[in-house]
DNA sequence: CGTACTGTTGAGATCCGTCAAGCACCGTGG
DNA sequence: CCACGGTGCTTGACGGATCTCAACAGTACG
């Protein structure tokens, strides 16, 4: 309903990766998946029973198609997460996640910034990107003075919109469902 | 039906990933997925027509549940996957897809070694990884004369099933749908 | 016999992680 | 009011992991 819900693993040496990033509307998905929610920031979250992915089908033909739709929409975010994850490299990695969430949270332009507040931690986008949080804060502060994007203080602005784009080869495309 | 098939996504660079191996009995999704499917091995293959994601659900129940549970242990294998590429190193990273290979392949033991045919060029298993082909070679290398596996001409030969699992902290429940 | 693809190995450069230290902020308790 | 501890952010130094470039061997195939 509201607030930012990470979805983690947690390995036996303690790590962890967040492997989804839940907004407004999303699905979470737990149980059968092995993946622990955590929320980032206040949230509001509507819990269905099924902790069984046969379960998940057997609830009324509308309500069982919203949460497959979820769950393909979730499909699709982690396909270009593994593509962000094994091909690119961490600036171009960082600069794409940002942009997902602008996307996806709608953020929208104001005198020529887009800017969106964001409850992640450094740590959490290290999580989040394969990456050390230190590495993180060396990428962010790279973006920064590149005049691309700021993420400081709990908001994103993004500054170069087209640059950041074409820098973390973003197409939007994958989050829709819409065949090509 | 058989075969090896690997679902892709390129980038506009050419290069490669491979989000993910079907084998005989799985699901493979294109369409909406905006993956690339290409055959690793000569393959045998049933085509359902569905290019978006609401025509799969107008499937016969019987049908379209079994598409939608493929799709489900696809996502756990995705997820398995994004956690791999991001926080495990290259030889614990080659030696859990290996393993993941011989579970899913259902590949027997004997004579003290699990062996079985696999047509991933060192380049796949690249792209698959997140890794360059060379430093897969040296990874391979490794593993090789670790006394772990080996995996030359084709064929995969697991010669320390316990201390593979252990190196790649491979726990194979995340093949399965059911919860904990 | 030549070409293409795959596998192998070496050398050097780059990216990124780890360790370490210090700063800023904030809520708590004295 | 201030001291304190916790968390998150920032930066530097160093080492290791991985990439790229390059060369070469083996094999299949026309």
């Amino acid at each position: 309903m509201s607030g930012w819900v990470a979805s983690c693993k947690v390995l036996n040496t303690g790590m962890r990766t967040v492997l989804d990033i839940s907004l407004a509307g999303d699905v979470v998905m737990t149980g059968w998946t092995r993946e622990v929610a955590t929320a980032l920031s206040p949230a509001v979250v509507v819990e269905l029973p099924g902790p069984t992915f046969e379960g998940l089908l057997s609830y009324p033909q509308p309500i069982s198609e919203i949460i497959l739709k979820g769950m393909a929409r979730r499909y699709a975010r982690l396909a270009e997460h593994v593509v962000n994850i094994g091909r690119r490299g961490a600036v171009e990695r960082t600069a794409h996640l940002l942009l997902e969430l602008a996307h996806r949270i709608n953020a929208r332009e104001k005198d020529g910034v887009v800017s969106f507040a964001c409850p992640l931690t450094q740590a959490d986008l290290g999580d989040a990107l394969g990456l050390s949080a230190v590495h993180v804060n060396r990428v962010l502060k790279e973006l920064r003075e590149g005049g691309f994007v700021s993420f400081r203080g709990g908001v994103v602005e993004i500054y170069d919109r087209r640059g950041l784009v074409e820098l973390a080869s973003f197409d939007p495309s994958y989050l829709e469902l819409r065949s090509v």
